[in-house]
DNA sequence: TTCGCTGTTGTACGAGTGTAAAACAAATCT
DNA sequence: AGATTTGTTTTACACTCGTACAACAGCGAA
C-alpha cells in the first residue's frame, strides 16, 4: 500500500482548516452526520490527525463554534467604525450590515442555530453564546447613545441598554428569517424594514436612519 | 429470559408519546446523541417499535418537529383571541404571551434552534418552518390591522405586512435570547421591553400597548 | 374458552463511530 | 549528508447506531 503524499502546514493553519471544515460539514450535513472522517476529508487530511490538534472531536466542534462567533463579532465591530461617519450613519451601517452578504447567509444562520441548540446541553456553548451576545449588545449600546444625544432624546444608560436589547432582538429575528430564504418576501427589502423599525424603537424622526440606506437597497 | 410486560395503546397515543420522547431527548442530549434506543426508553417502549409507527427514525424526528411547531402555532393563535378584548389589548396579549411560560422556555428554544439548523439540510424541515413562520406572520398582521385603524394610522396591506415582518423579527429575537436565560438581564423585563419596542415600530403613542401589561410584569 | 390479529419485544447484523497507537516521512538541525 | 523531531497516515478496536425479523403476548371476536 502506497502512502498518501502530504505537506506539513503551520499549526495555526491546520487548526483553522480543520475548524472551517467542521463548520462546512455541520452546515451541509447537520451535526449528527458531521463525522470525523467527513470533516478530515474536507480539510484534506486524514481522520487521525484531528486528535493531534484537539483533545476530542467534540472539543474541535466547540472550537469551531468559538471561531465562528469570533469572526461574526469581529465583522460586526468593524462595521460603522469609520470616524468620519455621523452617529446616525454609523448606527445605520451596523444595522444594515446584517442584511447583506456575508452576514446574510444561509450557511451562517444554519450554523448559528445548530449551535444555539446545544446551549442548554453543554455549558461551553452557553459561554460562547453569552459572550458573543454581550459583545453585540455592548456594540449596539455604544452606537445608539451618540445618536440619542445628537437627536436630543433621553439617553440615560438604562434606556440605552433597554433599547439595545430590543434592537438586538429585532436584528436577530430578521436576520434569521431573512437568511433562511423561505421566499415569503424579497430579502432585499430587509435593510429598509430593519432601519424603519429601528427608527420606531428608538423613537427617532422618520428617515433619521433610512436616509443612510445604500442606493441598491432603497426600494421599500 | 422473561419478556417485559407491556400494554397496548391507541395508535395516536403511541405516536405522540414517541414524538414527545423524541423532543425530550433532542432537547436534553442534542440531535446527535438522541438515539433510537434512548428515545424508545423515554417513551417506555422498546426500540424496535419505532419502525412500526414511522418509516425511519429520521421520519420520526421530522414528525416530532411538525408536531412541535403545530403546538406552538396553535398556542399563539389562541392568545388574544377573546372577542371582548380591545384591538390594542389583543395585540399586546399576542406579543406578551411569548415572554412568559410556557412559550418562554429553554427547552422550546433549544428544539426550535436545533431544527432550524436543519432547514438548509432537509427540505422537509424547510417546509415545516416556512409554514409555521407564515402562520405567525398572518396572525400578527391580523392583530395589527385593527389597532392601526382604531388609532387612525395608515393601515394599507403593504404597511401591515411590513410591520408584521418587523414585529415578528423583534419577537423572535427577544424570545430566543430571553429563553436561553443567559443571565445578562432579568427575563421579567422582556414583556415591557417587547411591548415598548412594538409601540415604536408601529408608531403608536406611548402606553398604547404597555398599559395592557399584566400587573406582575409592570416593573420596567 | 379458544382463536386470530397485530402491537410489541428481543435479538442479531452490518455499517459507521470516535479514538488509540504504531509506522512512516517531511522538514529542521547539526 | 545524516540524525532528530514531529506532523501525518494507517490500521485496528471497541462501541453505538439504525434497522430487519422472528418470536411473543395482549386483546377483541367468535
Amino acid at each position: 500500500m502506497t502512502r498518501r503524499a502530504y505537506s506539513r502546514l503551520s499549526q495555526d493553519r491546520r487548526r483553522t482548516d480543520l475548524m472551517e471544515a467542521t463548520l462546512s460539514c455541520v452546515a451541509d450535513l447537520g451535526l449528527d452526520r458531521a463525522g470525523a472522517r467527513q470533516i478530515a476529508e474536507r480539510a484534506g487530511v486524514s481522520a487521525g490527525l484531528i486528535r493531534h490538534y484537539f483533545a476530542s472531536k467534540d472539543e474541535m466542534v466547540r472550537a469551531a463554534y468559538a471561531y465562528l462567533m469570533g469572526q461574526m463579532t469581529a465583522a460586526a465591530e468593524e462595521s460603522g467604525a469609520d470616524d468620519a461617519l455621523s452617529p446616525e450613519a454609523a448606527l445605520a451601517e451596523v444595522i444594515a450590515a446584517n442584511f447583506a452578504p456575508p452576514s446574510l447567509s444561509g450557511v451562517k444562520v444554519s450554523l448559528w442555530a445548530t449551535f444555539v441548540g446545544r446551549v442548554r446541553v453543554d455549558p461551553a456553548y452557553a459561554d460562547i453564546h453569552r459572550e458573543a451576545y454581550r459583545d453585540f449588545l455592548d456594540l449596539l449600546e455604544a452606537r445608539i447613545h451618540p445618536v440619542l444625544v445628537a437627536q436630543g432624546c433621553p439617553a440615560d444608560p438604562k434606556r440605552c441598554k433597554r433599547l439595545a436589547i430590543a434592537l438586538n432582538g429585532l436584528i436577530d429575528g430578521l436576520w434569521i428569517e431573512g437568511s433562511l430564504g423561505h421566499g415569503l418576501y424579497d430579502a432585499r427589502r430587509l435593510p429598509a424594514i430593519a432601519l424603519g423599525a429601528a427608527e420606531g424603537i428608538l423613537r427617532l424622526p422618520d428617515t433619521t436612519l433610512t436616509r443612510h440606506l445604500a442606493p441598491e437597497d432603497e426600494r421599500s
